[in-house]
DNA sequence: TTGAAAGCGCTAACAC
DNA sequence: GTGTTAGCGCTTTCAA
């Protein structure tokens, strides 16, 4: 059933359908009656890919993210999902693995299904593959990369005060051996989240050591291992840094194992705030990153590229705010023989 | 750029790039390969909609679940996606939230995309919303409604097979008391997997308290709540079942708050297995429904039903099996005072 | 082995 | 207020 067969059975020609579905105020209201009734009656759909089409615009934005089962992404999807199906547009959504020929793939279908933008929330892009969006004119958003450009904006992190927040915060609680467990090696979002770290230790005035220092995957698996590293140094941090909360409750599983009690032998911190930080046990002292407002904030960036299709992008930031939980707690008493 | 743009540049007709497109076997090598140069060059990429449109296919499958935040549906879409994107076909999810006018948006929103078919994982939905799609000849596999039909087929999970396992084992243990956190009232999956767990009782031959079944949400905080109901009872049940993990875990928080040690003074036995429940403290003792398994019925069942688009749907299910972890353990001493 | 052309369903410009 | 019609990009049948 298309719109000429719900035409012929109200009497009016497709152009009136039309009119009728899109509300125009130019249809009478008694054939507006009618057609309404023989769509309801046909239980009839328009049809999108015409419309899409015809004017090469899907009313749907792409998403792409890393991985799904970390749960900071399902808690960015529900926002921003919530605020498409609010304005009328779809989404279209693909995970990457990590692997960079699932994330050309992802692309590609971005492009063939004709997405009217991308929120791009996976730093292991190539620039290559997204050239291939610019060079379509699909405008797109990116997360902590810092670059813009035309048709181009990126959201960052500021990962500046609320890292200082949080290491104010152990240093207050006395703590100066600091560690971190990081996000996957290479990727920008975990090399900026690194320096971030090592900047503040130097604001807030606690030295830095490369031992300390760890890689992690971003999982809970990788946060356990990195912990196990640096409970094995002879010489402790008394307090560690995550990159985010699946890797400090990972590190969080790691110590307990070891008999390490948190917060009384060691304080961890997260990153993220996602769900599940506050019923963890101890719940997480974290840095957290507002998923609404990322979400709002990446749908307004696309909304804009895609007012202003040749302008340049802007550079967009979310804050972070330390949230203290339980997880944290006085730097111990020096053990005899560790400095 | 479309595929006479392209045609022009290669000195060829539109028909022939898109057999080199196709992968048609009619097109001399040199023309292919010289096509080929030029789509590389362009960074063309055929527009989807078109065929869309011709054929009222879109080689996409629609996924709706209610609540993207439960890590059920994450794991679950993982997989899911994997197996479309292998077989070159997309997703479009969408999420209830547990709302009727949200379904029924759902709903819409596949049809005017012309999904190809619709995996149904939530079950709040109203027979009327789907009658929508069976109208309109949209394959359609449901989880554990237990309703097939022309164009519908279902996926049961086996809760039975598990919910004795579980119990043998609680039984086993010495527990006689045992307890129930549910799902949200009224839906079909928790009424089902309420019954699997009365019946169950009575296989085994445990009593039936109805004081001992207590409604939660799906969530932790359900969790929380109806954990906190079974230990204000006089007399205890000594092991609780919850219809999720996410429950079980909620529930092992409100048992720890209460001062409860758990496997020691309760044993809690989950549902679904989610990566989570391996992390969490104790690991949890659950019933594994496997998501890979899943998947991959849901994707044979919507395959089935598009190749034989007017015969009636089938029946399948997937079974569950018993997890053992520490999150049971031996019945505890009868304390005084209660039988 | 390649080309020409019709038609999928919708919408907006134009005609009445 | 309503109807007519062209055309979005692709595939496939038919013709050459």
């Amino acid at each position: 059933m298309d719109m000429r067969g719900i035409a012929k059975l109200a009497g009016v020609s497709s152009a009136t359908v039309s009119r009728v579905i899109n509300g125009s105020s130019l249809v009478r209201p008694e054939t507006v009656e009618r057609v309404r009734k023989v769509i309801e009656e046909a239980k009839f759909f328009p049809n999108n890919s015409a419309t899409t089409l015809k004017y090469g615009r899907s009313d749907t934005y792409g998403v792409v993210i890393p991985d799904i089962t970390n749960p900071f992404f399902p808690e960015f999807i529900k926002n921003f999902e919530g605020i498409l199906v609010g304005n009328d547009k779809d989404m279209l959504m693909a995970t990457t693995e990590f692997d960079s020929s699932r994330m050309q793939q992802c692309i590609r279908r971005m492009l063939m299904r004709k997405v009217d933008g991308v929120a791009l929330l996976a730093s292991e892009i190539e620039t290559q593959s997204f050239e291939d969006l610019i060079h379509n004119r699909v405008p797109l958003v990116t997360m902590d990369r810092g670059h813009i450009g035309r048709g181009l904006s990126d959201v960052s992190i500021d990962n500046r005060s609320g890292m200082d927040q949080a290491l104010q915060h152990l240093k207050g609680l006395g703590h100066k051996k600091i560690g971190y467990i990081g996000g996957v090696e290479g990727l920008t979002i975990s090399d900026h989240r690194i320096d971030a770290f090592m900047h503040a230790l130097q604001r807030v005035g606690l030295e830095t050591r490369p031992e300390f220092i760890k890689v992690g995957n971003y999982r809970s698996a990788g946060g356990m291992n990195a912990m196990t590293e640096l409970l094995s140094l002879k010489d402790r941090p008394t307090a560690v840094l995550a990159a985010n909360d699946l890797s400090a409750i990972g590190g969080m599983r790691a110590a307990m194992k070891l008999g390490v009690s948190i917060p009384t032998d060691l304080s961890i911190v997260g990153f993220d705030d996602i769900e599940l930080s506050e019923i963890v046990h101890p719940p997480l002292t974290t840095l957290r990153l507002p998923r609404p407002e990322l979400a709002s904030v990446f749908f307004y960036a696309l909304e804009q590229l895609k007012s202003t299709p040749h302008s340049r992008g802007k550079h967009y930031t979310v804050k972070t705010s330390l949230v203290v939980r339980e997880s944290t707690g006085p730097a111990p008493k020096r053990r005899r023989g560790t400095s």
